[in-house]
DNA sequence: ACTGGTATTGAGAGCGCTCCCAACACGACT
DNA sequence: AGTCGTGTTGGGAGCGCTCTCAATACCAGT
């Protein structure tokens, strides 16, 4: 059976409160009672029992990560994997919890939110990309639970912490517009997603700041998934664009597998940007001249901003933090620059 | 502040009890008092608190995902991704909740594993691919923590589920055999995995059973990593095979890679099979014939048994559960078989 | 009316921990 | 010698829940 301080007090010949001052490095302990407990334990293995502390502390050192419904099937994309490992390094670091929840199940995401955050087993969750009005946005703020967004939100009384989207986009387009396309299409993300707005806002800020019309036969909707990509680019056609820059890598596979079919090269005959830098870029021929984003860089912060929520005094007033990430373009075979 | 059994006793009119058997689903409540409670229950939005919970039933419905030391850098493959959303639909079917740990910080494995399985937060634990002899296996028997692995080990007392590698490996070896080649090397994962080892052990069983030599200089190990392919073709290039078998689909994007930068084409040159089905395995140009294994089915799977070790009276002595996944091979271009 | 059985309910204890407060020892100061 | 402060320790209460057991109500059978 498992110990309790109770037993480890025992052995120590202390008493219980002593030996929960010791695990919890109360400094009121004499050093040689300090010594004499902490070999004990060490010698027992004993370690608390999480629910008996929670109980009291109202704390369980556990935060959860939220995929909402509205993104579960992009979940296999590579970034959600890269997202995690950020995550995990920040919580392992800071002897935090991680508890993972998609919301992907038949039961509704009503009863798993109720499930999930309304037990008090999280001490804070991040929610990793909702759509700009994901339901889950406003229950949270009402149950004041804290949260931290990876992605931006309109809500001023949203903590987030984002990549820089719209700058990024901009390089990828103005990299096209430098190599002398004037015709540069785009597939965008999912519209509901802020960030396939924001990547579409770079595209037109690049072409506007370089005198280019932006002409919306050249602006196909996408889903950040394959399919959507080989779909947008049998839209595109007909318009002959002569470059398209691709909001995402994955789209861009899609792209590159629709043109090979339509019997054109990529970057001869059309030639390609996209956005996050994904393993999949390198792997597909030509390699992708592509945006990187730095998502693991994205999962820490996201991680420290929410433990700062959750220490602060909950007196304490003051202004959600707002994040934004830069990125950086990344050139390969995809287009064209080198030949 | 969250509501307490007592306060919803106090607002239905009865008393703490009856609102625990009617949480519970305790069938010794009259239906008129459990139809009121429940009323209340749900015009307060009320949840118990899990830990109280936890803390009489030494339950806390939470399971735990270990990704071992050993393959954290894989963890980024969408194996695991598929696995995880596998085990997470299961988990919400079952009203479990899911802890995701990556033995990957610098406290070191000892440490994760005092603070995440010794604190009684986990009912039990479902292991990802751990290499055949990860320390973690001993200490959880050791611990007797209940656990399932996913990929399959040598000690009888653990209960796994696996994918049939052995089957699937000789099913994509003599597809090639098949198509008249002789010369056919192969590209292993780590061999300190057993899926790995099983995967080789197939290969060989097919050039054996149809009578082909099997030549070590055709044998080179990988590490189911990109890079590992790119390496590998290198080494067995000299040998001149006019076929190879990667072990994984990750690991045939980098011998694409490789192969082409040495002007050799795939399939005309060298045919190519490989293992898992990953989505990468059509981003590619040719597409990969590949054995595709169910990973979804291996999360649910997974999950299945762990909840059927946790339920189980602590007096039943069973033999553990193995179970084997069949896989199932699906051609593609690379193989060369269509032209 | 009395007995026994069954269905339903409530009260108390206790899970293992933290936190508050009182108790104590000890030295320093008046 | 008495008082105070400081450092250190132990005991009690209680977090919100479940579980056991006793109490009560009700019915049927005698």
């Amino acid at each position: 059976m498992a110990l309790t301080l109770e037993q480890i007090a025992k052995l120590a010949g202390v008493s219980r409160s002593t030996v929960s001052r010791v695990v919890n490095d109360d400094p009121n302990v004499r050093d040689e009672v300090r010594q004499r407990v902490w070999r004990v334990i060490r010698e027992t293995g004993y370690q608390p029992h999480a629910a008996a502390r929670s109980l009291v502390t109202r704390r369980t050192q556990i935060i959860g990560v939220i995929i909402p419904e509205s993104v579960t099937t992009l979940f296999t994309d590579p970034f959600f994997s890269l997202l995690l490992a950020g995550i995990t390094a920040a919580c392992n670091e800071n002897r935090y919890h991680l508890m993972l929840s998609l919301f992907n199940s038949p039961e509704g995401s009503d009863a798993i939110y109720q499930r999930v955050l309304r037990s008090a087993y999280l001490d804070g969750v991040i929610v990793a990309s909702a759509t700009g009005d994901d339901p889950l946005i406003p229950r949270l703020l009402r149950d004041s639970i804290p949260f931290v967004l990876v992605g931006r939100h309109l809500d001023k009384r949203v903590t987030y912490v984002d990549v820089d989207n719209v700058s990024g986009a901009r390089m990828a387009t103005e990299h096209l517009i430098r190599l002398g396309h004037k015709r540069i299409a785009t597939v965008t993300g999912p519209m509901s997603m802020l960030s396939a707005q924001d990547r579409l806002t770079g595209y037109k800020q690049a072409l506007e700041a370089h005198g280019l019309p932006v002409d919306s036969s050249l602006i196909a909707e996408g889903d950040y998934r394959e399919g959507g990509g080989i779909a947008a680019v049998r839209r595109l056609l007909p318009a002959s664009p002569t470059a398209i820059f691709v909001a995402s890598d994955v789209m861009a596979v899609g792209v590159l597998k629709a043109l090979r079919q339509e019997g054109r090269e990529v970057p001869g005959d059309i030639a390609i940007t996209s956005f996050d830098d994904l393993p999949v870029a390198t792997a597909v021929q030509p390699a992708l001249t592509t945006v990187r984003q730095p998502i693991d860089d994205l999962g820490r912060t996201a991680v420290q901003l929410l433990l700062d929520l959750i220490h602060r005094p909950p007196d304490a007033t003051s202004v959600p933090q707002r994040l934004v990430l830069p990125t950086e373009l990344v050139v390969r075979g995809s287009c064209g620059a080198r030949r």
